[in-house]
DNA sequence: TTTTTGTGGTTGTCTATACAAGTACAGTCA
DNA sequence: TGACTGTACTTGTATAGACAACCACAAAAA
């Protein structure tokens, strides 16, 4: 959420829905309502705040969203049972990444090929196996330090021109982007061993881990490209956080 | 362009913000509006579906809620640009998640101390160097398999009784949720190979790398707990997904 | 006793209207 | 030319009212 987490700051009068569901926020987090009990219903609030109800149920709408609350129709509002720390984890573009901390990004294409699809390759994009695919690995260096290793499968009939384009301008991930909207994504995070010419294109030391993160992304039905991106441990770690 | 569109269907009459909602949610990852370009305004909107404004508004701002489209005041809507992959990725308590799988659930406690903090560990929890702090160290097994071993220093100020549970029984997540409500966590995921102590409870063969969650939950503004969580490579991944 | 029916309270959705705040652009004025 | 102003359009918020869907519980009926 942007606004402040605690009474409108400086920046003018927040809207009233905002100072109900902050209201809501506080009282949660600081205990002023335990997990499963019951809230004020919409019209208590609309009394205490003197505000509508559709303000109101805004505010418990969009804490519903949040997660924070439970709603039953015909019997009130609950707080959560948060036994659960759930938060956004944001795979982002990776020049995306390094950009916003103002590095210098650079990437190495060491294979760009047409290969025919082995049965596991295959299954990874949803294809039968022999079929003519594309496939790239990629370095990734921030501030010439090579943080990641792409390696990557693309669909061709999602993606033709594929191998016509110029990787060490553009990442694989925005090209595909612009080429095939993103409708679905399934990922994997793990922690393995290089192989030998990922250890090798990472330059890292024997017996250094690496974070993989695995990624399948999908439009319109139809699988357009697997991807591993081999981090080494030491350059590279997922962070993420949760707010009440 | 008339009505509805597609999926309606089903389980009755769906609500009309929904029916403007899926219309733009699918014709955006369809590509009939492209990432940057403008969709329809409020008003062209309501009139395509033959609604109040109030309906498509809430349309759009799930929708902008959601990170598929921009909002501008005085300007319009806009698809965004998608070049990152959110998901929510979902931290949750080891029993729970070993119980939703249909499997048995073990603990078993290995360190459980209080102790003086030293700098580092005292930084973690915002506390002063030498102040008492509770240590406790669990392996967590999966059908007799261990998956998990659970690092964790507690601020004796926020859960005053932590020495005094059993540990086999409800797991500190569950506990410490219950003492304190969560108000805030941050965490990192990273690879990492096991110190000899975590290798030797693990059970792990030589080599093989850990999937490492560090955690620091908050609540109230006071750091309850760090917990550092270790897993195994071959028994333990991450995984998400991601729908737009 | 058991079943049915009503009734009040709650959330879910939708409407028509209103005003505020911001932007873009054409037209006007110096 | 350049600066200013007015207007139209857009999104952001808020309101009062309405009806539907659903639930819990008590009262009435079997």
């Amino acid at each position: 959420m942007a606004t402040p987490s605690s009474s409108a700051a400086g920046d003018g009068p927040s809207p009233q829905y905002l100072k109900v569901k902050t209201h809501l926020r506080e009282g949660i987090a600081g205990g002023r309502w335990r997990p499963g009990e019951r809230l004020p219903s919409e019209a208590e609030l609309t009394g205490t705040f003197g505000v509508s109800r559709m303000t109101v149920n805004r505010a418990l709408r969009e804490l519903h969203q949040e997660g924070m609350i439970e709603r039953v129709q015909g019997v009130g509002t609950f707080v959560a049972q948060l036994h659960r720390i759930a938060s956004t984890l944001t795979v982002r573009d990776v020049h995306e990444e390094i950009a916003e901390r103002g590095h210098r990004h650079e990437a190495r294409v060491h294979v760009l090929e047409t290969l025919k699809a082995s049965a596991e390759q295959a299954a990874m994009l949803g294809l039968r196996a022999g079929t003519t695919l594309f496939h790239s690995v990629i370095v990734h260096r921030e501030n010439g330090i090579a943080i990641q290793c792409e390696d990557r499968l693309v669909n061709p009939a999602c993606a033709p021109a594929y191998m016509d384009q110029d990787f060490e301008r553009v990442t694989p991930t925005h090209y595909l982007l612009e080429v095939a909207p993103l409708s679905e994504a399934r990922y994997t995070i793990e922690a393995a061993m290089p192989n030998a010419l990922e250890a090798k294109l990472l330059g890292m030391p024997r017996g250094e881990p690496c974070l993989v993160v695995k990624r399948a992304t999908s439009s319109l039905g139809r699988t357009v490209t697997a991807v591993r991106l081999v981090h080494p441990a030491s350059r590279y770690f997922l962070e993420g956080s949760f707010q009440a």
